[in-house]
DNA sequence: GAAAAAAGTTGCGTGTAGGCAAGTTTGCGT
DNA sequence: ACGCAAACTTGCCTACACGCAACTTTTTTC
């Protein structure tokens, strides 16, 4: 579905691209990532610096990348396979808050480093609008391509609550990080999606209600 | 109602940042954007190269800036402004359109720069974000501070689908300066707007019958 | 299967972003 | 009115982003 007929140069830029991110990420967590630079990353992952910035376009990036990895195509996925049955804002929602709320143990310490550097920080808040586009896809397809302006506003608009949600997440974190004991819970990232995603449901619903409309007409 | 106590000190600080904005403008009219150097602005401005980067993180944001000004406030005091009868749908959305359709004659050669360069384009649609922040405040005022949360969400969207209509707007603008004549029309930017804030209304109206209900009990 | 075309990598050079610490200006309490 | 504290400016310095042009590798075409 997501991989096309491959290509040999397709798969080592995909190499590539992993590579660096995880180098990146080994590299900050070993020595902290002020003391990470993008030659030391570069030279890990085998590449020129040159190259590095081909393929990222600030050292942060790379850094993040690591933690976020594919999640806007699995977001995507998650939204388009959901059963015809279920409404959009119940697919949607769901989608999200399974696709952020991973079981990924390995990122916690990663985690941990981005929230305490205001610049990772921004860089991590910033992958959200990286699922606009699969999402609008996704949204689309439900939707049943009537009109895909709707499609993108909504995805954009979701993008957005994430976006939110996090940034509650973060600053929870970091208080709480400061307040005093071991940080890593904070507030419940998935009600805080839910949270978030609420107020967007009347417009989801709506759309749908209009598509329906519109295709049996 | 905008205007704090003032002081020395503030003003100041929005003058150079007005000095700033003007002189990147101005410069970047007369040589071209590639030919100003942030030197220049600095210097045009009367202050330290440095002190450039204290205000804007960018060469393209003081260009921009001169652009998009105050616009952000002025957003949220016409939402604020708007009757208390009308609703809260109607309110954002007319609220963005006139601020956004502002008979701007000294801005129109200055759009025309930015649409042709990428980067200028990127730095132009980033400024959308700054009017969540007072957005917030205002649709928070508007819902009866009930749940602040809900408010931010919706600004975010509403700032969200901003952002969709002017990326609409300016592909649009580039395609037809490329395809053939002048190029300033382009698509109408209210309708653009219009139609990219429908499906967010009925989220709004939601919001509002909810903080509505909620107010009663 | 070889040659042309397309895509990717690399080094170089220039201009830029931002931390730090010292110097200057503004605000405020008494 | 005075002086202290906080805020802003500035120069210096390091690391970084990215355009460009030459070169290498993969893909396509005949």
């Amino acid at each position: 579905m997501t991989t096309r007929p491959a290509g040999l140069r397709e798969q080592k830029k995909q190499a590539t691209r992993e590579a660096l991110r995880t180098a990146a990420l080994r590299l900050a967590l070993e020595r902290g990532p002020d003391n990470v630079r993008v030659d030391d990353i570069a030279e890990a992952a085998g590449v020129s610096p040159r190259t590095y910035n081909n393929y990222f376009s600030s050292r942060e990036q790379a850094i993040v990348a690591a933690v976020a990895g594919e999640r806007e195509a699995r977001v995507a996925a998650a939204v388009a396979g959901r059963p015809r049955g279920v409404g959009l804002a119940d697919a949607v929602i769901e989608a999200i808050v399974d696709q952020y709320t991973a079981p990924d143990e390995s990122a916690r310490d990663a985690l941990l480093l981005i929230v305490t550097r205001p610049a990772l920080r921004e860089a991590f808040v910033e992958t959200t609008t990286a699922i606009e586009h699969p999402l609008t896809d996704a949204i689309a397809g439900r939707l049943g391509d009537g009109d895909p302006h709707t499609a993108r506003v909504l995805a954009a608009s979701v993008a957005a609550a994430v976006r939110v949600a996090l940034e509650q997440w973060l600053q929870a974190t970091v208080s709480s990080a400061t307040a005093g004991g071991l940080v890593v819970p904070s507030g419940s990232l998935p009600d805080l999606l839910r949270a978030a995603l609420a107020p967007l449901a009347p417009a989801l619903d709506a759309a749908e209600q209009r598509a329906l409309r519109h295709r049996r007409q």
